[in-house]
RNA sequence: GCCCGGGUGGCGGAAUGGUAGACGCAGAGGUCUCAAACACCUCCGGUGCAAGCCGUGCGGGUUCGAGUCCCGCCCCGGGCACCA
């Protein structure tokens, strides 16, 4: 955890600013604390398996829970100490890459590994440099960002396959003690930053293989190529020359196995998720903690543990642990005086199952088997893209499992169907300065914006930060009610949908409302002087334009693409303006105008569908359906290139045959002008979409 | 640093490897009007009198043809397990 030690207390990684807490200022420590965990790790497998069984997912993010789990092939060698330190005499390390093992040129260990914390405990220097490495956050970020620091401890092991080799022992700050075992060998000539370290610290770089037919010097940076390139290995122990990164690493499992100098493993990147807060604002554990009995369950009977409600935040820390009625509590077990757990479950606890729960909000279960049967699983769910991993990752897991423990059924152990990300609303940031200099955050309703610059309304120089997304700390939000209060509700709703793709992000700005006013009047014009007469000979084209309008608009709903499918609204209305069929067909294209618009803008649309004679509610009318003999084309026209650029067009039948549509090609002007009687070198036909001569 | 996205006119954006810029906004010109508003029409990537040339973040490559595919970069955004 990230300790205050000036406020006494833990902070969010976000709360860490430069090493620092961000009130105290203090240099923020690593501390280690007894906590809770959900066993998410259990689940690496499943979690990933099931992964290609989300079709509908985006495949971004599949593919980025999927690196989330990492899973990973790897092996564990013991690297024996060439004497006993501590109670150690070997120190195990696990890597991906063993066919590199060639290279190792020495072993690194985390600070936190029990070794180095013997170590600590008889050198002062040791400590010291520990307590150096733990200053770094504990965010991975900070972690990687970190300068390398190590610290040689004398030791030496020895090399498993070359045992005349020792190498160096040090205590590494990039070294994570969760992951692997704590401790690895650098080969720094296959390993960035295995290398910079051997760099920093003067440590032999050996070569384990070269790209073939080369021999590669290695300066600052690592040769590291994909796994699936053959390389040539360097007097490879398994006898291997050339051979490819996966071949190599698993006939050096074998070897290593065969010899009992190592062993295979499988393993993931994911971690147990830990989900002890030392805060208020959380789900309390359902835990006591009794002298005599430890740590037992709460009665089900006195489930659920509620929060209290008279607690003060006027100091830094848990407020629970200084709230002596709601804290102390009788064992559950034996009824001697005992203490409530104090820590409380991080809030992703609750979102990664508040879906289920609302199936059946009143149970009096967590949730209810035929309400969740019903309604389970979700068919469309969207959220940010900030969400990929841990809030859809840790509901993944809460589905499985909740449904082990008979809360939701077999079917919803994936819970969401289909998931959509959309993109983030963003918004310049406007600030002026308190005394103390630090940020007073405006709305953009409180701002006047001028091509130079902004001021309050009083006339007060207003500065203008980034573009992004709308939060309400930085204040830089813009209310919907106000476009809705202004325009009405439809106009909102289009305004919003016609311009960009939902997925991505936007800046928003309320230019262009006043056109999407002004088109939807259109509409309504063109609806109410529908004249009688017209040309029957105009019918069948704007028929035409209808039933493209059908295909366009619900693809575009269906595929998410808001914008596209108001694009080829703006292009059937144009169409419909400058129709001038019969009387009866333009209202018959009109209501299916009307129910294309249905979705965006429901109350214009009613009106629309009810004045060009439409039956009922538009609402409750059965989608169109396109005609697919309408939209057939039977002439195309056809773009001609010579040399990959456009120089002429033509237009023939949709079906013309190719030698056909060769013929038109070479008599056409432009064609014969760049020929100059030559014959093309090639002629390329793609039927009902281009043709290019070659010279 | 690592993983995942994105970068196209003045702006939002469109484009199964096949006419780059659909559609909309903004802008320019015009018709109507005493005048304006509304509405309607025309133009609208850059350059050039024109033919043409250039143009999808940058540099290479594959292809008859690249915004789209491949390699190497740059910039912006999201995530990195305690922001949620």
């Amino acid at each position: 955890m990230n300790w205050d030690p000036v406020d006494m207390t833990v902070l969010a990684n976000e709360q860490v600013i430069d090493g620092k807490g961000w009130r105290s200022g203090a240099e923020v420590e690593r501390r280690e604390l007894t906590q809770w965990f959900f066993r998410i790790s259990d689940f690496s497998e499943e979690l990933l398996d099931a992964l290609d069984g989300l079709k509908d997912w985006p495949e971004k993010v599949r593919l980025m829970q999927a690196n989330w789990i990492g899973k990973s092939r790897g092996i564990e060698v013991p690297f024996h100490l060439t004497a006993p330190v501590h109670g150690h005499d070997s120190l195990i390390c696990y890597s991906t890459r063993p066919d590199t093992l060639r290279g190792a040129t020495f072993l690194a260990i985390s600070a936190d590994h029990p070794l180095a914390r013997a170590l600590a405990d008889a050198d002062p220097k040791v400590a010291a440099f520990a307590a150096e490495c733990r200053k770094v956050g504990t965010s991975e970020e900070a972690l990687e960002k970190a300068e390398k620091l190590g610290m040689d401890t004398g030791l030496f092991a020895r090399h498993p396959i070359y045992p005349e080799k020792k190498l160096p022992v040090w205590i590494g700050n990039f070294v994570l003690m969760e992951y692997g075992t704590g401790a690895l060998y650098g080969c720094p000539s296959h390993d960035q930053r295995d290398l910079d370290f051997a760099r920093k610290y003067d440590l032999p770089v050996i070569n384990a293989f070269n790209m073939p037919g080369e021999v590669n010097q290695i300066g600052t940076e690592a040769l590291i190529p994909a796994k699936d390139v053959t390389v040539d290995y360097v007097d490879h122990f398994t006898g291997i020359k050339l051979a490819t990164g996966y071949e190599a690493i698993e006939a050096s499992i074998d070897w290593m196995e065969a010899r009992g100098l190592g062993t295979g493993q499988t393993r993931y990147r994911l971690r147990d998720w830990g989900v002890s807060r030392q805060r208020y604002w959380g789900c309390p554990i359902p835990v006591v903690h009794c002298a005599t009995c430890g740590v037992v369950a709460e009665k089900k009977a006195n489930l659920p543990v509620e929060l209290p409600y008279d607690v003060s935040f006027d100091q830094p820390g848990n407020p629970l642990d200084r709230h002596p009625t709601w804290r102390d509590v009788p064992c559950p077990n034996c009824g001697a005086p005992a203490k409530r757990e104090t820590d409380t479950m991080d809030t992703f606890v609750d979102s990664s199952w508040y879906f289920a729960r609302f199936t059946a909000p009143h149970a009096k279960t967590p949730t209810d088997k035929a309400e969740v049967d019903y309604w389970m699983n979700v068919d469309q769910y969207i959220g940010g893209i900030e969400h990929a991993i841990l809030h859809l990752l840790y509901s993944r897991f809460f589905a499985r499992a909740m449904n082990i423990s008979g809360h939701l059924p077999k079917k919803a152990v994936e819970p969401f169907n289909a998931l959509f990300t959309q993109g983030m609303v963003t918004h310049e940031t406007y600030a002026t300065r308190s005394k103390d200099g630090r940020p007073v955050w405006h709305t953009p309703d409180d701002v006047i914006r001028t091509s130079e610059g902004a001021t309050l309304k009083d006339g007060t120089q207003v500065e203008i930060g980034p573009v992004i997304k709308m939060s309400k700390s930085k204040k830089n939000v813009v209310d919907p009610m106000d476009i809705i209060a202004r325009y009405g509700a439809d106009t909102a709703r289009w305004f919003v949908m016609s311009d960009s793709p939902p997925e991505r992000d936007v800046e928003w700005t309320a230019a262009g409302a006043d056109a999407t006013q002004k088109h939807l009047a259109r509409v309504w014009r063109l609806a109410s002087e529908i004249a009688e007469g017209g040309d029957p000979a105009q019918d069948e084209a704007l028929l035409k334009a209808a039933h493209r309008a059908i295909a366009d608009v619900t693809a575009g709903i269906e595929g998410f693409a808001f914008n596209k499918a108001v694009a080829k609204l703006y292009e059937f209305t144009n169409a419909f303006a400058k129709s001038g069929a019969s009387a009866a067909t333009k209202r018959a294209a009109m209501r299916i105008l009307a129910q294309l618009m249905s979705p965006m803008v429901p109350h214009l649309a009613e009106e629309v569908w009810r004045i060009a004679g439409g039956e009922g509610l538009v609402a409750s009318a059965p989608w169109p359906k396109a005609d697919p003999a309408m939209l057939a084309e039977d002439t195309v026209t056809l773009p001609i290139q010579i040399n990959g650029k456009r120089r002429a067009e033509i237009s023939v039948p949709k079906d013309m045959p190719a030698a056909e549509v060769e013929k038109i090609v070479l008599a056409d002007e432009a064609v014969a002008k760049a020929l100059a009687g030559a014959t093309p070198k090639k002629l390329i036909v793609v039927p009902g979409r281009i043709v290019n001569v070659v010279l």
